[in-house]
DNA sequence: GCAGTTAGATTAAACGTTTAATCAAAATGG
DNA sequence: CCATTTTGATTAAACGTTTAATCTAACTGC
């Protein structure tokens, strides 16, 4: 059924082993019959195996985007991740790598990296402290992090400037006039991107001889409706704040949409700034003012630096920081 | 350094023919030494190799979801896709299968499905006379195609009930009054699920004995920006139309996004109802009233189907169809 | 006590590649 | 013209499993 590299040995009348040299360009083979094997292998339709490939040279052509403890719902919701992963997608594929999705739960279960054969892993998110963690490292296998900020030598890591998102985000608030300004964060535990972008809001807030209250500052859990019950929340601060900076637009999308149904206006009485920019945000009404990360990027860059690790190739550099951008639309306005 | 069959079998002091043996619950072996080696595995931690086993009888836990010919972003920017995908995941991880993403570009090249030995596909919104199809089928292995409407006997298919959702929707509309109805396909080239909610849209309208009109019938290729555009276009058309039905939320997303911005009010001026009941729909200001699929079950059951293909398991239906719903939210009124 | 069955194992081939080790013939050089 | 090198190929082992074919010893029934 399946055609082989035995078939096309057979019909170009030579060993198997000539004809897996035409393949990779390994020892020697006249001219002449390279083409011969060509030309069959193309009239064939030839495609060698990765099974058997991956059997012999332990290698299979298989990445793995691993994307820690996200509930269901959780991941499927939030744009940041689809749009990694495509990046990743892309940043492999001109190298004829595939990529295979898979959630990792509260199981740590990693077999199916041996099992597979996975020739390398992308991790987002994840906590340094974690049993994962150690688990992943264990597995000794090429492997690029993002967005954990693992304070480690050696490991090969993609970041957006996260401080400086946070930084800047707070300070076109700031300039604004807005001098009472809630943080809406994913989560605070660990030492990850909303712990980085909290200094960057920190850091604003010293520069402009603003105190720091830590009351301003909630956990939603990176969701929808964690954004959407923060509406509330905030209402219930001791003093009333006049902005809020969402650290995930998807949060922000809850938030306005919980401040709308409670009757205050987005940006006239509070102003809304998000993080990310997912596709929606031009489109949200009204349109969100947000910390623009190339997320798409993010994850051809990951790919790219797995890739060179996996050939074996030097790497011009194993930590990659990523600029990020303002963005002001209509969410945003000066405080009254 | 990784752990096989053969170093279990020497540390239990058996042939690796016994491992295997314990491995699939096949031939004989004593409770006593199956006892034995199961312990080591465990110790070891040993996972057989997928690559090794999927050589010798052909089959390697891996499925692969196609979705033809989408550009990049237009992919990522519509939930629709990872929620379906989502659902595939988790219908087929029971079965410790594995899903592979593979985007399928014009060049049609299917190398990677006998590359991975792939054992299954699931292909969404597929054309029956493109040549793609052609190819897949030529595969000879087992799928599931999805939102196809191929018109083929022997080709199992999952579909939510298109027409009914063309129909509920227009009807929805209708009750409240309107009678110009605007429709916002992506694409009504082929018979696919645009084509069976346009013939829903025209049920209802011959129901409520309304005349179809064609020139309402408006193409956005189902992404956000060309529901954007279509809200100029909806207004340049020859009779004022009250109400536009749009073929996806995304497309809805966009058009309200136009509507606002030319300063038409949703719903008072204009009512507009969804397709998908995406994850933002709820979020939306205002909220959109939409036809709910369930994406994720639709998703869920397509692996399901294709499993029981893989398995050789005798299949209660080869052609699925799943419910729509109408949810009502605030992006429809009753017109003035 | 013996033929026949059964339980519990082993052997070896096969899956589709890669690759090191060989080999034969042709080309080269002095 | 012979020894050496080069060219173009082949052979065979290996990768980690599965599985049909065997084999041996113990058990069964009469």
């Amino acid at each position: 059924m399946k055609i082989t590299i035995k078939d096309i040995a057979k019909e170009a009348g030579v060993s198997v082993a000539t004809v897996s040299n035409v393949l990779n360009g390994t020892g020697r083979v006249s001219e002449e019959t390279a083409k011969r094997i060509r030309r069959i292998m193309e009239e064939r339709n030839f495609v060698p195996s990765t099974l058997a490939r991956g059997l012999k040279n332990k290698n299979t052509q298989l990445i793995s985007v691993i994307v820690p403890y996200l509930k269901r719902g959780n991941f499927e919701e939030n744009p940041f991740f689809w749009q990694l992963i495509s990046g990743v997608e892309m940043g492999t594929k001109d190298q004829e790598f595939n990529v295979m999705l898979t959630r990792v739960d509260r199981d740590n279960d990693l077999s199916f990296v041996r099992m597979h054969n996975v020739d390398g892993l992308i991790v987002v998110g994840i906590d340094a402290g974690s049993e994962l963690y150690r688990s992943i490292l264990d597995l000794k296998i090429p492997t690029v992090f993002m967005d954990s900020y693992i304070d480690q030598p050696g490991i090969y890591q993609v970041h957006n400037d996260d401080l400086l998102g946070g930084y800047l985000g707070t300070k076109h608030l700031i300039s604004l006039g807005h001098t009472r300004i809630a943080v809406v964060a994913g989560s605070l535990s660990g030492r990850g991107v909303d712990y980085q972008r909290l200094l960057g809001y920190k850091k604003a807030l010293a520069e402009a001889g603003l105190a720091y209250d830590e009351r301003l500052v909630l956990e939603n859990g990176g969701t929808m409706l964690g954004g959407y019950h923060a509406a509330q929340k905030i209402f219930s601060l001791p003093e009333q704040v006049t902005a809020a900076f969402v650290l995930s637009d998807i949060g922000a999308m809850g938030l306005i949409k919980g401040l709308n149904e409670m009757g205050k206006r987005v940006p006239e009485e509070i102003s809304v700034v998000g993080y990310d920019d997912i596709f929606y945000t031009e489109y949200m009404i009204p349109s969100l003012t947000t910390i623009r990360q190339d997320i798409f990027k993010k994850g051809k860059t990951a790919a790219g630096l797995l890739l060179a690790q996996i050939n074996g190739e030097p790497l011009p550099d194993a930590n990659v920081l990523l600029p990020v951008e303002l963005k002001v639309r209509a969410s945003t306005a000066r405080v009254l």
